[in-house]
Parts: structure tokens; C-alpha cells; sequence
DNA sequence: CGCTTAGATTTATTATGATGAATTAGGCTC
DNA sequence: GAGCCTAATTCATCATAATAAATCTAAGCG
């Protein structure tokens, strides 16, 4: 598509070779050569896994030296866009964003922002109930399994507060895995997004939640119970049981008060 | 400024051939580099503003070559974390993730995704009506002028697409503008985040509501009697104006079937 | 005396070329 | 044909030098 040769696309982006002369905006050369090759990729539809030209191409196409190049592909890899192999067939190609950097960027961005945890179960609370209502039903055998086994990892209350926070984390996990499994990518983006956030205040600031044996039970059987309602389709059902644990939790966690992570998220290595 | 003397953070030059940890990855050189500068910010709680050292330090630090520390640079600076001055005083320093960056990093990893625009609009009527209750009463004056001055600046419905389009895109920005007054930022992101991919819709792929005279007169008073309850303090009376509007609105979109814009979001250079 | 401006200084920016390292492809041996 | 070895390709890193941009200093001018 967009085979003809009119980009239809309205460059508000202030174009630094067309409009050199006057307006030299004041983005550095590898900047606007990471420009250029963005506009490259979407100029021809490339798509994961497509190649870029090599360095040397680059440094003639664009007129501009090899540390520059070099630069400009750092920003796009920095970014998720691109992914540079070394040797024969090697060279840089389009490479999907993942989840997890794309998650790792924007924590970088709440990294200054003080979210608290009021400010996040306010959107859990709406969002969680929503997503498992839609997943009613939508699931696979296996998903379900995956889940069902989750959910019976801890068949006991914890005995001590590192099993407490491990407990924790899986719970997060539970939740991560859902959101996942969601139709909707921009709905479990964000709730994925959630809990990592918390899963990182969990594990940064030792915040888990206060050992109360009853919250936790319950806590446990609503996700016996979510799992179920899913698999036999009840949607109406898994979001109150999901609301209803949203609830439960936020209560834990609002004994706890606390603020987000000072800590850039690091990336995950997950090649 | 910086206390001199000797080298503070640990400088585990890891020399690519010797790694000393047994997951040993293959993170090039300025990826390595970019994560000691990363974490050497943090255990100092460097905040906005606050310098790094300069290039020719940061070669002696590291042990590594200009080309190398630059590299670094780059990625960081394209994150956002960073940014850099020539000049005496100069150099980079810390500066905090700008919420259009935020915006267009995850921009980049809903490129690949295929949004709709129903996903958008199920997310939307939970998060929007929920953001007006809470900001009902808690706006100042100048606020609340900025948001009626936003609802009346189209009094006439449009006459060409063109004034179509523009009333659509400032219908857009009025939410934005709504979910920068939040208290809660994820919240108040997320909402910004939807608006800016329905903008760029928008622009890039001609969407706009079918000009219907009705709906869009719809549109418009419930944007006047919202901030008519937001200025009274009436957080249910916004709430349930707001959830109106947002299903008139996914009811215009809907006529449009349509994908995410596959375009890379566009920094808005905006320093 | 106050303002302007020419120059010096600091710092990043770009360029060039050489050497090294990683990876793959193809050929060679058995 | 399987496995190893060599060679070719491509990026990765380093070193050096020249350039540009921003700021500070102080001389010069009115």
C-alpha cells in the first residue's frame, strides 16, 4: 500500500533537509537522521524483520559520517524500532517494540511523577472487572490451565514475610498473565502495566501486604473463583468477583502508604 | 560542583571477553555504559537538571572511547532522560521524561499493534467519566475559563469536512486538556494518550464523524454543562455527562471502521 | 558609566580512518 | 554427508583531529 510516490502523511515534522536554509531547527544531525530513516520505514510499510541498508550505505545516502549514523541507530534502538546483528547477513532491521520496553520507557516517564497507590487502584478498579468480562469465555484450554495453576501455587497463607512477598509478586503475576490474554491490547497493556509498577514497589520497597491471614484467604479463593467463572463463561460474574478482589487488595495496600519506585525500571533482558 | 576526587560509583568496566556474572549478555558497549549512567543517577536521586559529568570525564570513568561515551548519550537523551548542551556549562544533565516523548514511545509500540477503535472507546467511557467525577470542584478559575473558552470556540456546526475535522481535533484537545488538570497522572495520561491516538487518527487518516448535525450538537452541549457541573462541584452530574458523551461519540466513530494510524508517532519538537 | 561587541574558552559535534570482534557462508576434509 | 575450518562481511570500538555552538570576559565606544 501507499505504493505512489506523494507522501499523504502532512509533515508537521519540520523537515530538516527541505527546510535548511531558514528554519535550521536546532535537532542534532543523528537526530534527524533517525528522522529520516522513520520516515523511510513507513514510507515502505517495512514491517518486523525487514532490513535497513548497512552503515556504509547510510553514510553515503544521508552524506553524513559513520559516528553519526551510528548514533542515529542507537536512538531507534533505544526506542525498540530497530535491532542491529553483527556479520554476513547482519545490518540493522525493523524490530517490534516490545511490551517490555515500551513498559520500561514510560515507567522512565513515572519515574518523576509520585503515582500513588490510591492513584492506581482507582484505574484497577475499573479496569481489571471490565477486561475479565470480556476474557469470559474467550479463553483456551491452556490459558485457563496456566491460570488455574497460578492460582494454586500458595495453597498455604505465608509463613514468613519473604514468602509474603513472593506470594505477592505471583499474585501480579496472575494479574499480568490476564491482561495478556486480553483481546483488547491497549486495555491489558495497561493493566499490565499496573502490575508491574506494583510488583516493583513490592520488590524496591518492600511493600507487601500486611500478613492478615482472612484478606488473604479470600484473596486466594477469588481467583479459584475468577478462573472458574471465565472458563464456564460467566462474564458478569468474573467482574464482580474481580471488582470485589480489587477492592480486597486495594484495602491491603492502603495500609501501606507509599509512593512509586525511585528507580528507572530496568529492562529485562528478554531477547 | 561535583566533589572531586576519587571515582564514587563502582566502575565495573565489564570488559566484554571477562563477565563476571554467569548471565553474562551481549549488551554492546554503549548499552552497558548507558546503564552505569542510569544507575549512577539514581543512587545519587539526581533530579531535574541536576549534571552529569561531561564527556571527557565520563571516557576516563568508563574507560572508553568518545565514540562510545556518545553512543550512550544518545540513547539516553532518546528516552528522554537526558539532555545536552554545548557551550561552557554545558554538558548533560538529568531532565525528566517530557509527557509528549512518553506519548510517542508508546505510540511506537502500538504501531505494530492495530488498535480500534472500539478498543479506545471501551477504555474511554470507563476512564473519562470517572476522571470528570474527580475533578469536579477541584478546578481553579483559570482552568475552568480555558476549558469554556474550548467549548464555545465552535458555536456554528461545521460547514466543510475541513471545519469538521478542526472541531473534531479541538473537541480532542479539550479532553487532553481535561486529563492534564488530573490529579491522578496515570490516569490523566492514559485518557491523553487515547485522545492523541484519536488525533492522529484524525489527521493522518481522515477521520472524522460524519457530519451529523444532531449528534454533534449533542456533543457540544455536553461539553458546556460539563464544565457547568465541573465548576458547581457536581462530580455524579460529570460523571454521567461525560459517560453520555463518550457513548455518543463511539457511536459517530463507529460508523468509521478504522486501524491505529500506522504512522511512527511524531515527536512534537516542543522543548 | 553603561552598553556593545570581539575574542577567548569551554564544551559538545562531526568527520575520518584504522583496527577489532562477531557471525555466517562456503569450502574442505574424512 | 557431517563436521570442521577458513574467509568474507558487517558491525563495534577506538583514536585523533578539526569544527561548531554557547558562554564568559573584557576591551572599546558613546
Amino acid at each position: 500500500m501507499m505504493k505512489n510516490t506523494a507522501p499523504p502523511i502532512s509533515p508537521k515534522v519540520t523537515d530538516p533537509k527541505v527546510t535548511d536554509a531558514p528554519r535550521a531547527l536546532k535537532r542534532s544531525r543523528p537526530v534527524q537522521v533517525a528522522d529520516q530513516i522513520k520516515r523511510w520505514v513507513v514510507e515502505r510499510d517495512l514491517r518486523k524483520g525487514d532490513k535497513l541498508p548497512n552503515e556504509a550505505e547510510m553514510i553515503a545516502q544521508f552524506k553524513v559520517s559513520k559516528g553519526t549514523v551510528r548514533e542515529a541507530m542507537r536512538i531507534l534502538e533505544a526506542q525498540g524500532l530497530i535491532v542491529t546483528k553483527t556479520g554476513p547477513g547482519g545490518g540493522s532491521s525493523v524490530g517490534e517494540v516490545s511490551k517490555d520496553r515500551a513498559m520500561s520507557l514510560l515507567g522512565n516517564y513515572f519515574y518523576f511523577k509520585d503515582l500513588s497507590l490510591s492513584d492506581i487502584y482507582q484505574i484497577r478498579k475499573l479496569l481489571e472487572p471490565e477486561m475479565v468480562a470480556n476474557l469470559a469465555g474467550h479463553l483456551d484450554d491452556s490459558t485457563l490451565a496456566e491460570l488455574r495453576e497460578m492460582a494454586h501455587q500458595y495453597p498455604e497463607p505465608a509463613r514468613s514475610p519473604e514468602e509474603e512477598k513472593q506470594q505477592h509478586i505471583s499474585s501480579l503475576a496472575f494479574h499480568a498473565r490476564l491482561a495478556e490474554a486480553s483481546d483488547n491490547d491497549l486495555l491489558g497493556f495497561v493493566i499490565a502495566f499496573m502490575a508491574r509498577i506494583l510488583a516493583d514497589l513490592t520488590v524496591y520497597r518492600r511493600l507487601y501486604a500486611a500478613p492478615n491471614k482472612e484478606l488473604w484467604e479470600r484473596g486466594r479463593r477469588h481467583q479459584i473463583e475468577l478462573v472458574d467463572a471465565l472458563e464456564r463463561g460467566d462474564g458478569p460474574g468474573a467482574r464482580a468477583i474481580m471488582l470485589s478482589h480489587m477492592k480486597g487488595a486495594e484495602t491491603m495496600m492502603n495500609a501501606q502508604e507509599m509512593r512509586i519506585t525511585r528507580e528507572f525500571m530496568a529492562e529485562t533482558p528478554t531477547p
